[in-house]
DNA sequence: TCCATAAGTAGTAATGATTACTGTTTACAC
DNA sequence: GTGTAAACAGTAATCATTACTACTTATGGA
């Protein structure tokens, strides 16, 4: 992969997100550093950077991609009243009844669902 | 929610079901039963299953929804190789820190990604 | 330093899964 | 039975994403 702006402000963009943005939110925030980036460049880098393990997609509750730049093991609670996604950091662990089955893990990716502190 | 065949038979398909179907591909297995059955017919009927808890949403690699009529409690497994989704049954319990944060959890769903047994 | 070349880009067109719309049919309560 | 609102088939529209094309740029070797 070679270096180029456009990848790198992407890449910065979503890593100073706190939100779980969309291409379309990630197309607007780059557009500020560089105003004619193209929203296919956006979706381009973003395959990319996902193919080579720098970024991560996340479940949501709409029919957009939600991309994520914070790679530190954690998992998300989608709040079924407001949609937000909230980063939970904590520890898990994957069950034997995987390995028992011959499934080599190498990666989780766990959401739980229901209402937020806000929205009971 | 009135009764019609339609959903009946799509909750039928979806339930028979031991992989994880796409909506044409549920449209394609009911239209073995209704050959006349619109495709806008399938779509609707999924979403209010969906909304209803009949059936949940499984996570996958294409760009597809895919549905899932078995409602007891299991994990999946995506290999990364094949693209399979396995199934596996058993016990998961949920993180404290959720709770500890206020938020009231009501359903869980959890991906674990590598290699399976035959693509190793 | 200067090319060669292949990866990357901007802009735009195309794709395709999903949703919306319209006139007709059907379940169900009274 | 009859009224009515939900559900339907068929089709058109939407819109997130991908593909395409001509141009630009990073990078490695001479």
């Amino acid at each position: 992969m070679r270096s180029s702006k456009q990848r790198d402000a992407v890449l910065q963009v979503l890593r100073e997100s706190c939100d779980h943005p969309t291409a379309d939110m990630i197309f607007e925030r780059v557009r500020e550093q560089i105003p004619n980036i193209s929203l296919g460049t956006v979706y381009r880098n973003l395959g990319q950077l996902k193919d080579e393990g720098f970024i991560t997609i996340v479940e949501s509750s709409d029919t957009k991609v939600h991309y994520e730049g914070n790679l530190t093991d954690h998992i998300h609670f989608l709040c079924k009243s407001c949609h937000n996604i909230t980063d939970v950091f904590c520890e898990t662990q994957v069950p034997t009844a995987l390995t028992d089955m011959g499934l080599q893990v190498e990666s989780a990716k766990t959401v739980y669902y229901g209402l937020c502190n806000s929205c009971r």
